[in-house]
DNA sequence: TTGCTATTGCAAATCGTTTGCAATAAGCAT
DNA sequence: ATGCTTATTGCAAACGATTTGCAATAGCAA
């Protein structure tokens, strides 16, 4: 199941249609691994295709987000623009280097366990939780 | 060790002055549970002070911040306004329900265990972290 | 092809937050 | 207390990211 045929579909179920600039960002988006954020994007795209605008950009962004394809990314501490990441991910963890501002994703089975422990606790389903170390103010 | 006393003690600090809106504004967020942003504690102090203006206000928080004393809040997925929370917090973590939205805080010394056993693993110091759980995109 | 309508680019609008400026007030020195 | 220096204020304009109104364009089903 590739990323635009899923794109493609959840287009068409909305009763939209896959124009040239929606395809170019899809496909954009497809061979994304790291987060990025509308502004990224469409420099990228531009140079593929200057007929397209940040305004379609922006659209299209909202419409794979409204369907689940791409999901906000909050982890960085820069809150004046709005990062994504591809929704098609493994589990997976990040940290930011205070120094260097780098998000440093990691893997770790230990937060799995964590995840079922806290289910156990709690009695709740955990779905999407953010859990903050440290009693110090971050930079 | 009161946030007040804190406040005060910041901002003579850095060499600023404790006027009569920043005492209030200040004592407003000393009584402070829940996550507050810009315009509520706008709206809250002009109740006790109609000559607060908004721009008083994220001055305010700004300093606040950048002397550690409040820390911006990321849990929430507004991405709209920015989300604070006191820094003398004790180490707590929350769940966000996907349904009614509300932030749900909880303890649990499992996370402290996790932190120790990341900090073994990856051999970094963790002072802040996210850590997502789930596969599936965030409502 | 034709026709209906979703989509586009553009520019103007919005929303949260920041900033320039002239007036005011903290608080140190007297 | 009084005066002086300068940090702080309120206001309104500026800002940067994102959204939206609109007329023109282009998917796509018949």
């Amino acid at each position: 199941m590739t990323f635009l045929a899923d794109a493609q579909q959840a287009i068409k179920d909305a009763g939209g249609r896959m124009t040239e600039q929606r395809r170019l960002i899809v496909e954009l988006l497809a061979q994304t691994t790291e987060q990025f954020d509308a502004e990224r994007l469409y420099l990228t795209a531009r140079e593929q295709n200057d007929g397209v605008s940040l305004a379609t950009v922006y659209r299209t962004l909202n419409i794979l987000e409204a369907h689940g394809l791409i999901a906000p990314h909050y982890v960085s501490r820069d809150h004046e623009r709005k990062y994504y990441e591809l929704s098609n991910h493994d589990e997976y963890y990040h940290f930011t280097c205070r120094n260097c501002r780098k998000v440093i994703p990691f893997r770790s089975d230990r937060i799995q366990a964590l995840k079922a422990a806290l289910e156990q606790d709690l009695g709740i389903e955990v779905m999407h939780a953010c859990v903050c170390f440290g009693d110090d103010s971050p930079a």
